[in-house]
DNA sequence: TCATTATATAACTTGACAGTTATATAACCA
DNA sequence: TGGTTATATAACTGTCAAGTTATATAATGA
């Protein structure tokens, strides 16, 4: 298990990222909320933690697990080219945002 | 297997869809470009088809298999939020889009 | 200090998956 | 027709991951 995209493969840790969207969370409120044992909930932390996805802020014997997006950048960049492909197809959405965005610009300039 | 994520997870079926993204291809030709027997490369098209993220046209004993981006949504829903908050907290981007989109409007409405 | 609370780790089981080789299917062509 | 080409499927193997229960770790509070 290494790369971001096998740790979204995983329905129930994509459960605890949507989880954390919210808040941070104790370890203990992630095992009330899905239904997986403690231990079982720890390991999928792990994964999380090691492909950067959460991170862990001590408080006592609590552990805060918060939402990290910066791996996300490695799923987006991959499908960057497909959603440029889908926009071109249905859309150029693309374009157009980047028309506007120039405009803007210009708009903007002295 | 099942959803589109778990097709995702696996790099050779990663690297099969990039090579789609230019053109459609025999399967002959991705046992070719990728370092696997035909049989393994018949089973990870076996899954992108069952995710519906290619389609076969049949053309004598070959068959062209090429991508299909309509699964990818799936995914793209899923990030939405995350896109959101990175845009939110790093450069508040989507709200630019959106107001750059909304005096456009108004520009081309009579 | 000792029991309790919160979490992590170890050890194990089960099932699934990626890869293989061998074989089936099926369309083509000489 | 029979051999060749192109792909799919079957059967098998080894690995790994997700889940479990039991236990270790460590901080708290009485």
């Amino acid at each position: 298990m290494t790369t971001t995209f096998e740790a979204l493969a995983d329905p129930t840790r994509r459960r605890i990222l949507d989880l954390l969207r919210e808040r941070p969370r104790l370890v203990g409120e992630l095992v009330d909320l899905l239904e997986i044992s403690q231990p079982g909930i720890s390991k999928h932390l792990r994964v999380l933690r090691e492909v950067g996805l959460v991170h862990v802020r001590q408080d006592a014997q609590r552990r805060w697990y918060e939402l990290r997006l910066e791996p996300l950048a490695e799923v987006e960049g991959w499908l960057q080219p497909y959603r440029h492909m889908w926009e071109e197809r249905y859309e150029r959405l693309d374009e157009l945002l980047d028309e506007l965005q120039e405009k803007e610009n210009k708009h903007d300039e002295p």
